[in-house]
DNA sequence: CGCCGTGTTGACTATTCTCAACCCAGGTGG
DNA sequence: CCACCTGGGTTGAGAATAGTCAACACGGCG
C-alpha cells in the first residue's frame, strides 16, 4: 500500500524509488490526535510541516465574535502549511475533524529533502499550487454562487479530491464532516446548510446519510455547480515538466 | 526613486545593492497596456512573470453566466503569479483596471535572479506568502462578514497595501476603481456595494468621492471590519530570517 | 434511563438582489 | 457652442435568499 502523500505527489509526476524511500523515512514519526484538536493554533510559530496520514483536518479561523471560517480540507496524503515556516505566526489555525494520524516533518527535514530531491521539491510546488488555486476557487465560490451550487461545488470538489487519494468507492465516500462544517466553509448556517442538502437530495443530485455521501449523478451535479476539475490540477500534467527538468538539470 | 518592487520587497527584508541592481536590470523591459483589457487570459500558458509597475490591475475569474468574481488586487510592486509557470494553464485572467506599465520577466531570468540572489529569493518566497494569506483572510470575509462589514475590511486592507508602497498621502489615497468592481470582489450587486459604501460614509468612517478615498477614522473602520493587519506581514520580519539565512549558508 | 450532539422542521425576520428609473460629468460629433 | 451619448453613481419598491429562534427527532453512550 502506497503512503496517500506518494499516491498524491504522483497525480502530478512520476516518483523514483529513491524518491519513495526518502518520503517515507522522513514521514515514519507519527502522531495520533483526537478529533476537533487544534495542530497548530493561530499565533504559534511552526517549526514543523505537518503531514496528515489519516483522518480529516481543516484550516481554519475563528472571528473574535466567534464567526469562524473553515479555508480548507485536508485529506489523507495533505500537507498542511508546506511553507508557512517562512513567516513568523500563523494567521489561522490547523484543527482536525475527526481522530486524525500525522507526521511532523521538521523544517530540516522538509530543506534537505528538497534540495536532494527535485522531482519532490517540483511536486511540492505543484501541491502547494493546488492549494492556492483552490482557495481561489474557494473565493469565487463564496463570492459569486447561491447557497445551493455552493453547496454543490464543494462536493463535487471533496469527491474528486478523495477519488485522487483512492478514498472513494465508486460513487460513494465517506465525508466524515457534520453540517456545521459544512456550514462554516460555506458561509451558511447551519439551518440552511441542511436545507440546501436536502434540496441536492430531493433533485437526486446527491445521496447523504449519516457520514456516507454517494454522488447519484456527478454530471448533473457538475453541472449545477459551474463545477470544472481543471484547479484541481490531477491529470499528471507534471510528466512533461518532469522531461524539461532533466533537460535543465 | 526606487522602484516599486524594491520598496515592496523591502517590507521584508533589506536587499543589498547587488541585490537591487539584479531587479533593476530584469524589470526594465516595460510594456504598457489600456485600462481593462486582458494582461493573461485564462487558458493561457503564461512564460513570463508580470509585474505591475504603474496602474491597477486584478485576477479575476469570469463564470460560464457571466458572473465575474475579482480574486485580488495588484497594485504597483505586485507580481501577480509569480508560480503559475508551473502549471499547464491559467485557471483564471490577469485584467489591467487603470492604463497599466508592466514589466515581463521571463522565466529563465526569473530562475537565474533566484539562484543568484538568495534574499531576493526569500523576499519573493515572502510576498507568495502574503498574497496566500491575503487569499485567506478574503475567503473569511466573504464567508463570514456582513456586506457592510465587507467593504469596510477590503478598505482597510487596500489602504495599509497603498501606504506600504508609498501611494498614500496622510489618511488619503487613489483609489481608481468602480463601485461594480468592488461589487465584484465582494461578491455584492452594484446597488448594494454603493448602499454599504454609503453607510460607511454616513458613519463618518470614510470619505469616498470620485476616485478619492480618505479613512476619516481608521480605528474605528478596522474595528467594524474586524480588520487585523498581521496577515499582510508589513513588518520586516524577514530581518531575523536573514540572519539565519547567513548562517546557514 | 437520560443526556448530548447532530439532523430536521416551521414561522418569522433580516439581508441582499432585481428591476427600473434618474442624475450627473465628461467626451463626441454636429 | 450645444445636443447627445455613455459610463458611473444613486434611489425606491418589491421579491428572493438566507438568517434567527425555538422546537423536536433520533441514535449513541455513560
Amino acid at each position: 500500500m502506497p503512503s496517500p502523500l506518494i499516491r498524491k505527489l504522483e497525480n502530478f509526476t512520476k516518483l523514483s524509488d529513491d524518491d519513495k524511500l526518502a518520503l517515507d523515512k522522513a514521514t515514519r514519526q507519527v502522531r495520533v490526535y483526537p478529533a476537533r484538536e487544534d495542530i497548530i493554533c493561530e499565533g504559534d510559530c511552526p517549526e514543523a510541516v505537518i503531514l496528515l496520514i489519516e483522518g480529516w483536518a481543516c484550516r481554519c479561523k475563528t472571528l473574535e465574535d466567534g464567526r469562524r471560517q473553515i479555508m480548507a480540507y485536508f485529506v489523507p496524503g495533505d500537507l498542511c502549511d508546506i511553507n508557512v515556516f517562512i513567516l513568523r505566526q500563523m494567521d489561522h489555525s490547523i484543527s482536525t475533524l475527526t481522530p486524525a494520524t500525522i507526521a511532523l516533518i521538521p523544517r530540516d527535514t522538509m530543506l534537505d529533502l528538497m534540495a536532494q530531491h527535485p522531482r519532490i521539491t517540483q511536486a511540492l510546488w505543484w501541491s502547494t499550487l493546488v492549494d492556492e488555486a483552490t482557495l481561489r476557487a474557494w473565493v469565487v465560490n463564496l463570492g459569486q454562487r447561491s447557497a445551493y451550487e455552493r453547496a454543490a461545488h464543494l462536493l463535487c470538489e471533496l469527491f474528486y479530491r478523495l477519488r485522487a487519494v483512492g478514498l472513494t468507492n465508486g460513487k460513494s465516500c465517506i465525508l466524515p464532516i457534520t453540517q456545521g462544517e459544512l456550514g462554516d466553509t460555506l458561509g451558511l448556517t447551519i439551518v440552511h446548510t441542511n436545507r440546501m442538502l436536502q434540496d441536492l437530495r430531493r433533485d437526486s443530485l446527491v445521496e447523504l446519510r449519516g457520514r456516507h455521501l454517494t454522488i447519484l449523478d456527478l454530471d448533473a451535479l457538475q453541472k449545477v455547480a459551474m463545477f470544472s476539475p481543471g484547479y484541481l490540477h490531477l491529470e499528471h500534467e507534471g510528466e512533461a515538466l518532469d522531461a524539461n527538468q532533466r533537460q535543465q538539470t
